[in-house]
DNA sequence: CGAGTACTTGAAAGATCTCAAATTAGGTGG
DNA sequence: CCACCTAATTTGAGATCTTTCAAGTACTCG
């Protein structure tokens, strides 16, 4: 499976210097495998470690009071998890794997080392916040304001586009690999209700179902039934100066 | 009106050397007014501005396809506004003052050449961006998984305590400085269950109303009806390494 | 004092949830 | 490979919550 690496990621919106590439590499160098449904970290756990997803797709999760479940993200390759760590020494969600994946620990005290020696991969990190951060604003409008329905349809797209772009070769075809009631905790929906949304859904043609696999038989109508912000990339630190290395 | 600043809500979690501290008041000198209702970014607008709020009181919103405003967050003195254009290089969400504000400009490029000299001041912004993320991630959790009720009362709450934040003169009586249909822009409600939901919590006792002013009458209680994940504050970057400064 | 905006209340429609039960799918031990 | 067991999905019916529409009241600003 092909997948994108934290430097990567980085590196389509900052050109990196041999040295600053060479420090992201060592800090993501270990691996460790985490099977499907494990958990990764708890929620409210201490901790100073934080880890970069690899391969595989995580979502991370916090719980209420009420014992219910919010699914706040889902995470893919390059992605950061568990970045609270830097700045609260726990963790504000639980992580757990929604595929077998491998991910790289690392300690919160290398990954400011190399932010202090190189300055610009600091920025990095904001930027990743940022990104996050827009991610989960869209997602509160998309909650707050909009119906079943449009919940249901924005986050197959979603989950399509992001296996997309850590896998090419996926089409209109895909395996979410999450149950119904994990897609409610996700939109804020009971399973029920889910269930009747998608069912709405292929009734009205804009995909199919078989088998756990879903495929996009009508993308605009899914797009419009979904009526979400459409937050193109867009992230970009090329104008960052260089900086002389320590 | 007793106001943090950003030197202050940074030096609360990092101690900050002589020239770290100077070189923020440096980049937060200049002074712009906004009046009450005027609109400070507009959502989508290209600049490389972005401010700090040093006094008053700021909300940012998203608007939707339809129409429909989506508030996503309120701002206090001491944050930091449209820090998007630092990666976006465009404002993704409108700002507009609730209050009489004032703010200080900031070029990115600025901020950059200062997080450049002073590595740390970085790691401090990355730092605030995770505050604004997990303040996002428990405002979603709270919209997508409580009852109305509920969310009335959790936004009182939260205008109450950033209001005594910057002003810890504020007791349980309040000036929330908000329309209803305001409040139903940030809790995905309508004005006029807005309405009914705080005629409910006063007709309970949890609070009383006149002109305008609200006053917490059962904070205890008022806190039950919020059900919110109470995620306190808990920044600390103390125990980053110091460096030497070019 | 007048006009516009915000607030308030009622009644009915619509969306979503809850509860309950039937069906299907997947995994495991024999 | 089968039989069983559990988890997941599916569907129906009624209850509950929230919205919509409509109308009247209160406030504020010029």
């Amino acid at each position: 499976m092909p997948a994108l690496s934290l430097v990567d990621r980085i590196g389509a919106f900052l050109p990196l210097s041999t040295t600053e590439r060479a420090a992201l590499l060592e800090l993501t160098e270990r691996e460790r495998g985490v099977r499907r449904g494990a958990t990764l970290v708890r929620q409210n756990e201490r901790s100073t470690e934080l880890f970069a997803l690899k391969s595989g797709m995580m979502m991370g999760y916090v719980l209420l009071d009420d014992g219910s479940r919010q699914i706040v993200r889902f995470l893919f390759p390059g992605d950061l998890l568990s970045t609270n760590v830097i700045t609260y020494g726990k963790a504000h969600q639980t992580l757990v794997a929604v595929a077998d994946s491998v991910v790289a620990p690392i300690d919160r005290a290398q990954l400011v080392e190399a932010t202090l020696r190189f300055p610009r991969l600091a920025l990095a990190l904001a930027a990743i916040e940022q990104t996050e951060g827009a991610a989960l604003a869209d997602r509160l409008a998309g909650i707050a304001k909009t119906s079943a329905r449009a919940r249901v349809a924005a986050v197959l797209l979603e989950l399509r586009d992001r296996m997309r772009r850590s896998d090419p070769a996926i089409g209109d075809s895909f395996v979410p690999g999450l149950t119904q009631e994990e897609i409610g905790d996700a939109t804020g929906l009971t399973a029920v209700h889910v269930n009747r949304m998608l069912r709405k859904l292929e009734d009205q043609g804009l995909i199919a179902r078989m088998a756990g696999r879903v495929t996009i038989l009508d993308e605009p109508a899914l797009h419009r039934a979904a009526d979400r912000v459409d937050r193109q990339a867009g992230v970009d630190l090329s104008w960052l100066p260089e900086t002389r290395e320590a």
